[in-house]
DNA sequence: AAATGAAATGGTAGCGCTGTCTTTTAGGCC
DNA sequence: GGCCTAAAAGACAGCGCTACCATTTCATTT
């Protein structure tokens, strides 16, 4: 593989040109369009740009042609397995297309957020994906002023900034608590860490399940911003009980909680669901085959990943989505750890 | 915040630097090294820019100046915990710098590893993290013509591309094995799944502890190519039970099917560790809560990030570090699930 | 006051590629 | 064979920025 030298020591298009004997251009059309090529020509620059080693150069093509095919991915955290589906989602769609993804972590700070974005911006990326509806005015206005299609994932609300793939997690929440209530318990518990905005929707959606059933009661309620551990689950559980030993079922905020709890009663052998009813949020993957099976919310991660990716490209590719804001769903997945023991 | 129409109808340095009364390259100095600049000019360009709304284009800089400040990584997996932990380093480390990550995920394929290498070939990254010691001919060849800094993480091995920053897997798996073997256990089954090269090198060290005691049997080994998950754990645990009834402890391959074991435990009423021997691997957050509390071994993930990052940085500011392969080493976490009955 | 050198500033030429428009060639039809 | 149309190929300018070198400014020294 002999190596032609330039002035600037790399190969660029123009070599590949010269020693398949065509013009720049025809061997720029190659990469981007080869089906406007002549069959003979085709494989004269291809088979240039073999011998040469040839790579394109990104940044002269994104400056020449004034667009870029990174797509901008926002997320708060890189160890809560919920946005490691979501991620897959994300990259496994990214895959498919010719877009690459550029990601972001903001440790569930807006502030970081709006830090980052201020980096995207200067990437210009083709399509943007961003955490949540809870972003500083600034970010909303950078997100404005970024002119490609976004997409808020994770949950939906009103007033999308251009499209939304989510659910409601404050339905969620009060299907998990109405649940509860629908089973028979009447002292039930709320656990939450990390109340970011989408755990104080979960929340407040517990709530008001609770109070419509004049059940609510504030001293069940045991929260902190410290991040998840499983630890912090038994830890908090161990907290309620201390304040309301008379509680019957808990719902725990999300998965790792509720392995927690399960690991605390299990040590106060306190019998699950007969003492004491379990309800998680996520349905990671272990919730099915802890015992006992323990209930959960599943929530489509993955797919909102993937739809949040096919949607983005789409719209770069000029293809706007009918529905701008894709209610993926959720589902009660209801196991042993909550079903009622009278009823 | 009147905005100065160009051409292209984008705001460019050269709109700056006409609004501040400076030069085109003044204005580029403001970015690159401020303190060149005289007071005044300085705070001419900043608010110029600031009116102007101005946004650095890396494409345009990335093509001048002939270098980017993107650190490309590959990893096997998003949902892996393990890496979770890997990317926090690395995501944590690249925040402290100006450079910024593009990740890729190869799904455990060397020869996705290969296709996603060529793509950065193409962003002409200024430094690269790769995962593990086992590329592709091919692979290594892309990574040899890159031309910078590049840290293989996750384990160490002969024959380094550039740096390397892990630990030894077998080392690890030997150490793991032995500790159940001074504890008494005689027949010690192993639990291996989706048996990627670093997880081959552990099964290596299991195998060749228990050899040295003379103790090893292949009916104690259950391995299967499939990924893992906590479900996985208890079905290969009941596959090993059913072959080997006799087995006392065993040494699964990560801490997902080390759960699955001691769930499938609870479920069989089998006592952990009077009737079974537990030990996992990675020593993730929920391994000392579980009932009983699950021996382990840790490694330093996050560490390892971090220190890429920062050997890769260092690097590429023409700091090569002194020790070009960096043993971050393992702690084996002895908890109750492996404490002998006897001894 | 002249000489000196460092600090501050500017001019110019690309970096490697693609968009736009123009020119050439090939193909189809009467 | 001549004409028309479409396909294929090319010329050229310029995307926004920085490297490189040249020039100016100004404080300091003799």
């Amino acid at each position: 593989m002999e190596r032609k030298r330039t002035k600037s020591g790399n190969i660029r298009l123009a070599d590949v040109a010269e020693l398949a004997e065509v013009s720049l251009i025809t061997a720029s059309r190659f990469f981007s369009n080869p089906g406007a090529l002549s069959v003979g020509k085709r494989e004269r620059v291809e088979s240039a740009a073999k011998q040469l080693g040839y790579v394109p150069n990104l940044a002269a093509r994104a400056l020449a042609s004034q667009r870029t095919e990174i797509i901008g991915v926002l997320i708060p955290s890189l160890t809560n397995s919920v946005f490691s589906d979501v991620l897959r989602g994300i990259y496994d769609a990214s895959e498919g297309s010719r877009y690459s993804i550029q990601l972001g972590n903001t440790r569930y700070s807006i502030l970081q957020e709006e830090k980052l974005l201020r980096v995207f911006q200067s990437q210009r990326p083709a399509g943007l994906i961003v955490t949540g509806i809870n972003q500083t005015e600034a970010s909303r206005a950078i997100l404005q002023t970024m002119n490609c299609p976004i997409a808020q994932i994770m949950e939906i609300g009103p007033d999308p900034v251009d499209m939304m793939v989510g659910f409601s997690h404050y339905d969620a929440g009060f299907a998990a608590a109405s649940h509860l209530l629908a089973q028979g318990f009447q002292r039930i518990g709320f656990l939450g860490a990390r109340m970011d905005p989408r755990v104080q929707r979960r929340f407040a959606g517990y709530v008001d399940a609770l109070k419509a059933a004049s059940r609510f009661d504030p001293r069940y309620i045991v929260t902190t911003p410290t991040s998840t551990t499983v630890t912090l689950g038994g830890t908090l559980f161990a907290d309620l009980l201390a304040q309301a030993p008379d509680i019957e079922a808990v719902f725990c905020v999300n998965d790792d909680l509720a392995l927690g709890v399960l690991f605390e009663c299990q040590r106060r052998h306190i019998q699950i669901p007969e003492q004491m009813a379990i309800v998680g949020f996520n349905d990671l993957e272990f919730m099915a085959s802890a015992v006992p099976p323990l209930t959960s919310v599943r929530s489509n991660r993955y797919e909102m990943g993937k739809s949040a990716v096919t949607m983005v490209t789409a719209a770069i590719d000029g293809f706007r989505p009918q529905e701008l804001v894709v209610d993926l769903g959720f589902k009660l997945m209801i196991r042993h750890s909550s079903i009622a023991r009278r009823n």
